[in-house]
DNA sequence: GGTAGAAGAATGAATGTTCATTCCGCTCTC
DNA sequence: GAGAGCGGAATGAACATTCATTCTTCTACC
């Protein structure tokens, strides 16, 4: 009832208004997980930050790791949904890619903190079976496409595990050097990575 | 005094000899950092994984900060030496290339904690001045062979930081999908991998 | 329209727990 | 039997969570 409406909306939580404790606890919590670690942030500096007494965030979350699985479901699933939305299967593989390239490098750009909080809780141990489960779906989109690019024979004869975890690997590398200021990430970057990328794995 | 001789050894730490109990401690906190990471490992815990009792990590080691750094200042130091070192630089970058490239993987696959600590504790909040210096380091050597690449005119005409993302970013992506048991990490992966990421960048 | 009172929401000090660190007594060696 | 090294209970700080209380909003009656 509560993750119904919100995979379409294009901003998580940014509806401030009518008290809207929910959504900055959510936002304070995002930050701070991800500046500092899940063990590393205390509860009341997520109430502090989120401007709510420290037993607010108890009427909302089930505890911390209620919040926190809530967080990465939530970011996934939008993640998730605005990656893969409306890519048609006859597209060609080339074309495909780039979308899902600009996409990727999009929601990175867009949600940077979003971004950070993924990448640093991926397969953490206090993520549930739900959080676990869209982890699996992301992986299985991703070796689906590199199998089809398998069988069109567009890109090298490798298992597409390894092909998608190179090609993953290599956008989360540019993006990390991004945020930590070593390139400027401009349309001529992003486009030349997506052409080395590209030729990293086609036949 | 204490890491005057470590660099040139294969294996940090694993000369249980004569106590060894500063070996056992390290070797504890870094398996335990790397599964729970630095907040989520209490010091109780390695000692109890050490076999000492609590107050002796204080006898080695000032604090708990004092004990990841010295970590990751040893393993970094290493991994660093392991990789850079007898590359003659009259050697064709091709070459080069796949000397560092076996070595990085060599690095993961021989110590598989150990890389998963350095990955974890990248730019961490409570890495000091000298941990700091190293990463600056190994930047540092990534970005030069790249700019030599170009100079050379053997790899694309795009910034170095961003070659040198893209690669580190792949191989630490392919050294995760093994780990996550996606991959089996045969000579041939390794070796068809390192084909995809130097035709990545080469020109 | 205004007011009393109920219901729900929010608070933050209090609670019990867990942690990093200390310290004192024990052991083992010479 | 002196001294260095060690263990692990003890300590005080910090934590996640709770709960008695206050504040806010809504309802119903005059």
């Amino acid at each position: 009832m509560r993750n119904t409406a919100q995979v379409n909306i294009t901003h998580l939580y940014e509806s401030t208004e009518s008290g809207g404790k929910r959504e900055a606890i959510l936002n304070a919590a995002l930050q701070l997980f991800t500046e500092r670690g899940f063990h590393g942030t205390a509860m009341p500096l997520v109430a502090e930050l989120a401007g709510v007494g420290a037993g607010t965030i108890y009427r909302y979350f089930e505890s911390k790791e209620a919040l926190v699985n809530t967080l990465y479901r939530d970011w996934k699933e939008f993640q998730l949904a605005m990656i893969l939305r409306d890519v048609l299967p006859q597209t060609p593989l080339r074309e495909q890619f780039h979308l899902y390239w600009h996409r990727l490098v999009a929601f990175a750009m867009e949600h940077p903190v979003a971004f950070g909080f993924l990448e640093l809780h991926f397969h953490a141990p206090y993520l549930d079976d739900a959080s676990r489960a869209l982890e699996e779906r992301g992986h299985h989109a991703l070796v689906g496409f590199f199998k089809e690019c398998l069988r069109q024979k567009v890109s090298k004869e490798a298992p597409p595990e390894m092909l998608g975890s190179l090609v993953v690997g290599a956008y989360i590398g540019l993006i990390k050097a991004g945020r930590a200021g070593f390139i400027k990430m401009t349309q001529t970057i992003i486009d030349q990575a997506e052409a080395c990328c590209w030729e990293a794995i086609k036949r």
